[in-house]
DNA sequence: TGGATTTAATTTAGACCCTAAAATAAATAT
DNA sequence: ATATTTATTTTAGGGTCTAAATTAAATCCA
């Protein structure tokens, strides 16, 4: 006459205090009860079994408190040693891997230069398997157990089955990474689209929660987007972000690194804008399909200085993006729309002539109370989020299965 | 030492009970247990509650059944008579007014014709006041308790506020109607966007069940979306659907019944095509910038018996849907598309321009695995579904009530 | 210095809800 | 008539939560 806990309740409640103490550092057991609308006999039980496992650890209580009567609380806090995951950025000309302990924070950040477009499928997962190797051992030192492996990437990605459909940073297709990487390690392997990881970590900062719907579009060589419906981000049919950079502008207009025609980033992503550029500006030598950080930001300073023809260029692409964000509008209705990614650098430049199609393209009604704002960018907010993004998986797996 | 019942599994089974028995018609204890993943205990448990409010009634044990051995089951079903809900819909110079009945079924339904573009926001008010009271009269007189009214309405809505924010079957904006009918009828009132209420009925249907993110567009005098995501309607910071009929076709292009100008409804509405047609062909008179169903299927029958000048204005029409679909795919890639309304009509006619556009906007990999079908169009389907939402909110509200 | 007060965390007692198993009910098969 | 089968109800018990009571640990104040 027992019943396995069909009951989701306790398991509902212990992520979300883990959750929370993720996001929200060191918190007190009554606070915690607060935050996520239970009682503190609870949150007692649940953080009695964390500790019990290793995952949590109570603060010594020497740390400065705030003074006050009473007796003082106590603050847990996830114990960082308790696992290890690793994210690698796969961006176009460049890999990142950065190694996260159980709290979420970085432990340890690489760069390295690889000529991703020439890698084949075989290139890519040796190279893959090395590095992730290498890293890995850096993480066994340390008596941390790697619970999960997270992949980054620009582009389509199918999320539940690992595949890699489409990335701007490879010259192949179709590529089902995640299975391969799962069984090399032996740990849980996620494939991301590096919008969703970013705009997971931008919906928990204070500025920007509160937003049940929101929009995060990348600017960089690409456009990419992820939108979080209460926080979660939207996976389509194919379990990958919405791909706003290849939404249409203008039918049959400029070319698109797609191959199609007309797409918002083939007028404001930046092989785009370096494209026009070079039509008619002096500009820094290079692979100008794939323009450096330094040669954006060459083509920027000349907008920024005032230079015509580098404002107009600009501006057709704020224009483009304007007509994109329109449809973003019409079609999802966010609450809040944030501009970020490398691209941000040139937002000023195109901000004018963005809100300008808005307005010419929308009705203010359609409009409505969405903002759109830019957001400063950080190279290593991708991992980061990929990394809250993978411990989350694997503390909800680890849960379910026991 | 007592405790609010602040678990939520039990209200969350009595709905899944109801609504599986809404949609599905009579059901046996063991079946409903099956198909909600509970014990057939907690639906006995759950079933003896509902009898004994007299929500559902057993089925005389007489019924035709499924001869095999062993005891037979005992159906459950919805009591009709429970309560009833009246739907009103609000189109382009028509009014129709619904009464369903507990089960969802539709016991009395009546058409009016109204200059709807002629009527003040007072006016609005006064007619409908009128009119609910008079269906509610015959609601009550078979002792049904009115629970809920629904004002379903093309266009677009803040549900949350009950504020209609614009409707191109209305010459004002911004109404509060449904606290006004509020007060006035003592019951909730809902306030829904047209395409919502179709397209929670279509999700419904085994046909179109099992595709996790659905987009119904509906084809019109102007034209509609809903996007359900797992069967729920997706409301954006307005709380409206979203209106893939203002997302944009061509930047400066065509005018829009909205006041802007290159919106996909400005090229594959009613009025749209009608507006072009009256240029070079021979058609039916009367008021063309509001075309009647007679008016549109007279155009239609040209194209279908093959004047090329019809012809061509589908095509064109057929293109501008396309692109509006690639639009649609890049940023929310549905699992299926679905296209209804009663411009379904001539959707034969604009198929093959409309998937060559899609086929010119985006590569296979952002196509993904989404289908497009059409559907039928039934204009009753607004107000059965309006009847759904309503009686799933009022049975929600009441079970978290008590 | 020592109670009074305040706040945090834990323990306790009880309610709710679910499930598995047992019991009961109502049919068909032989 | 009895065995078998399937549906429903009853029973017993476990899990989880919460409110209240208790315990713990500090400050306040005389």
């Amino acid at each position: 006459m027992a019943s396995q806990p069909h009951d989701s309740s306790r398991h509902d409640n212990t992520l979300a205090v883990i959750r929370t103490l993720r996001e929200q550092g060191p918190a007190a057991r009554v606070d915690l009860g607060i935050l996520n609308g239970i009682s503190s006999a609870t949150v007692t039980s649940i953080s009695a079994e964390l500790l019990q496992q290793g995952l949590i650890a109570e603060l010594p209580p020497d740390t400065p408190r705030p003074s006050g009567r009473g007796r003082p609380k106590t603050l847990i806090q996830l114990a960082p040693e308790a696992a290890c995951v690793i994210c690698v950025k796969l961006s176009i000309n460049e890999l990142q891997l950065v190694v996260g302990d159980y709290s979420g924070q970085m432990q340890h950040s690489e760069h390295h230069s690889v000529a991703t477009l020439a890698l084949t499928p075989a290139d890519l997962v040796a190279l893959l398997e090395e590095k992730i190797a290498e890293v890995r051992s850096l993480a066994l030192a340390s008596h941390r157990r790697l619970v999960g492996i997270c992949l980054a990437v620009q582009g389509v990605v199918a999320s539940h089955s690992g595949t890699l459909i489409w990335s701007p940073a490879l010259s192949f297709r179709n590529a089902a990474l995640a299975p391969l990487l799962t069984e090399r390690f032996g740990c849980p392997v996620l494939l991301e689209n590096d919008a969703n990881c970013i705009a997971s970590v931008l919906a928990t900062q204070p500025a920007y929660a509160g937003y049940p719907n929101l929009a995060v579009i990348m600017l960089g060589y690409g456009i990419g987007m992820s939108l979080l419906i209460d926080g979660v981000p939207f996976l389509g049919a194919n379990g990958s972000a919405a791909e706003f950079g290849h939404s249409k502008y203008q039918p049959g207009g400029a070319q698109c690194a797609c191959g199609k025609r007309g797409c918002v980033e083939a007028y404001a992503g930046d092989y785009a804008l370096y494209r026009k550029a070079r039509e008619v500006l002096e500009l820094p030598a290079g692979d100008s399909a794939h323009p450096s950080e330094a040669q954006m930001q060459a083509l920027t300073q000349l907008a920024m200085q005032g230079n015509p023809d580098a404002q107009r260029i600009f501006a057709e692409a704020g224009r483009a993006l304007g007509y994109g964000m329109a449809n973003l509008l019409a079609l999802f209705n966010p609450d809040l729309v944030l501009v970020t990614g490398s691209g941000v650098r040139g937002y000023a430049a195109m901000q004018e002539a963005m809100q300008d199609a808005i307005d010419e393209a929308l009705v203010s009604e359609l409009i409505g109370p969405t903002r759109i704002v830019s957001c400063p960018w950080d190279r290593d907010m991708t991992c980061l989020g990929g990394i809250a993004i993978t411990l989350q998986a694997t503390d909800s797996q680890r849960l379910t299965e026991s």
